[in-house]
RNA sequence: GGAGAGAUGGCAGAGUGGUCGAAUGCGGCGGUCUCGAAAACCGUUGUUCGCCUUCCGGCGAACCGGGGGUUCGAAUCCCCCUCUCUCCGCCA
């Protein structure tokens, strides 16, 4: 959420600045200023004539207390109509307020000044690229076949106990899902980032926090009876940590790692491309994420692109990373850049994660703010998040990448974690 | 699920209709003392919104779990909701 003095200030610069994202902004700010100017128009009087109201009151209760009855009684005749005057601006405030919201909240932060425009996924733009792309042998499988063939994950069996798309993990299927996860958790941990098990399932405020709702509502599962959501990212419950929070600067940076399942409906988003490990309803991953004093935050959004892309290298994974273009990002993101790791036997890029920084849009709906030393004004803060990784994908691209006559070769950091070298 | 108790500032904890944004203690910050530190003492210490101000800041409004009501006036009275705790039941 932007802030409304920033809307104050910089119209046409935030008109310019959405255009980049393909948003047209124009219109709704026209109204948001409208609706902001006749708030703060109504809020003076109504302050004025308030300010009258509590002095009257304090007379009379000076008045009573000193035995002046009929006095107080003249006093108080006073006060009706200007209880009354009062009672009818304020009423017309809740209503602003509302509308003045709603608008708001339509609004997409804006792209960092280095983010080009354009569409979707073919304006984004290659920043570098790595590891090596293996050629395999014209009998290569794609991962689907290569998981039925040893029988490490059934989807079938996955159907029948929820649905599509909730696969069920078994024997070294099982523990290399379980080995990447803690491979992911030490390395984040020696990277300085605390490690959090948070709730899986979150109330409306930490969806509203984080940007899933209002809008995004059709794509978290929910929990009618109790009013939960099913967490899509850990991100969720992991930043609403710092929701109502006035934290000291040098408190900055926070560093959180956390592992949960994922849950996303993706509604209507099945197709030719989601086979297999693609695209599931239920995954696991592993997310980082910073609360950061705003004057750091793209240094640290540095240091976390260097942190994933040091994952994907032990992995011994061909990758490449993707800074992302105004039309192909997220409605929170100021920055994002993508890592996407190459599938060998179905021959493309798979996005194994997603590293974005949220400057203060997210920090301006959670109220995260922070503290100077010696200060008393509080500023907003920065929030970054990344994944670090998200498993499925990195499973497909292991078993298509790895696979050899005599099986899938586990890349060699993990060993230590599965205790087996070879899926056979 | 049944019965009861409660929700007050960073924390603890007073306050049951009238200058209460709220006593007191602890913590935090600044100072005195000290070579320095501790102790002691003094001072200070919430957030949001509006108006004014070049800065420092000033003035006003709102906030004692959330929402509504009574009243000239509500932390205090009434109603609804949420949450927490205790006991019982059930249970990984």
């Amino acid at each position: 959420m932007l802030t409304i003095n920033l809307i104050r200030e910089k119209k046409d610069f935030i008109i310019e600045r959405l255009n980049v994202k393909n948003f047209k902004a124009e219109e709704i700010i026209e109204r948001i200023l409208a609706l902001d100017s006749s708030r703060r128009e109504i809020q003076s009087k109504t302050d004025n004539m308030q300010a009258e109201m509590n002095q009257i009151s304090r007379e009379i209760g000076i008045l009573m207390k000193n035995g002046k009855k009929e006095e107080a009684e003249a006093a108080k005749a006073k006060t009706y109509s200007l209880k009354e005057e009062i009672k009818l601006l304020s009423d017309k405030i809740v209503p602003i307020d509302i509308d003045l919201k709603n608008e708001i909240v339509r609004l997409p932060n804006l792209p960092h000044e280095s983010v080009a425009g354009g569409h979707g996924a073919d304006d984004n733009v290659k920043v570098r690229q790595g590891g090596v792309i293996p050629q395999l042998s014209v009998t290569a499988l794609p991962h689907w076949d290569l998981i039925k063939k040893n029988n490490i994950i059934d989807f079938d069996l996955g159907i029948k106990l929820t649905g599509a798309g909730f696969p069920v993990y078994l024997g070294k299927g099982a523990k290399l899902e379980r080995a990447l996860i803690n491979f992911f958790l030490d390395e984040g941990s020696k990277a300085g980032y605390r490690e959090v098990m948070p709730p899986i399932v979150v109330n409306e405020d930490s969806g509203f926090g984080t940007g899933q709702l209002p809008d995004k509502e059709g794509q978290m599962y929910h929990a009618n009876l109790d009013n939960f959501y099913l967490i899509p990212t850990a991100e969720v419950p992991v930043t609403n940590i710092y929701r109502d929070v006035i934290l000291n600067a040098e408190m900055l940076p926070l560093k959180n790692i956390a592992y949960t399942p994922c849950f996303r409906r993706e509604a209507g988003s099945w197709g030719a491309h989601v086979r297999g490990l693609n695209r599931l309803h239920q995954f696991d991953k592993v997310e980082i994420v910073r609360i950061d004093h705003p004057d750091h935050s793209y240094e640290s959004l540095t240091e976390m692109v260097n942190h994933v892309e040091n994952l994907v290298s032990k992995l011994e994974l061909p990758y490449r990373i993707l800074k992302l273009c105004g039309g192909d990002m997220s409605f929170t993101s100021a920055l994002t850049y993508d890592f996407e790791v190459w599938s060998a036997a179905q021959k493309r890029w798979l996005e194994v994660s997603s590293v974005s920084n949220f400057e203060s849009f997210q920090a301006n709906r959670l109220k995260c703010r922070f503290k100077e030393k010696g200060e008393k004004q509080t500023r907003l803060v920065h929030t970054l998040n990344g994944s670090a990784l998200a498993l499925p994908r990195i499973v497909a691209a292991i078993l298509e990448n790895n696979q050899t006559e005599s099986g899938i070769k586990i890349p060699k950091v993990l060993i230590p974690y599965t205790g087996f070298d070879l899926i056979n």
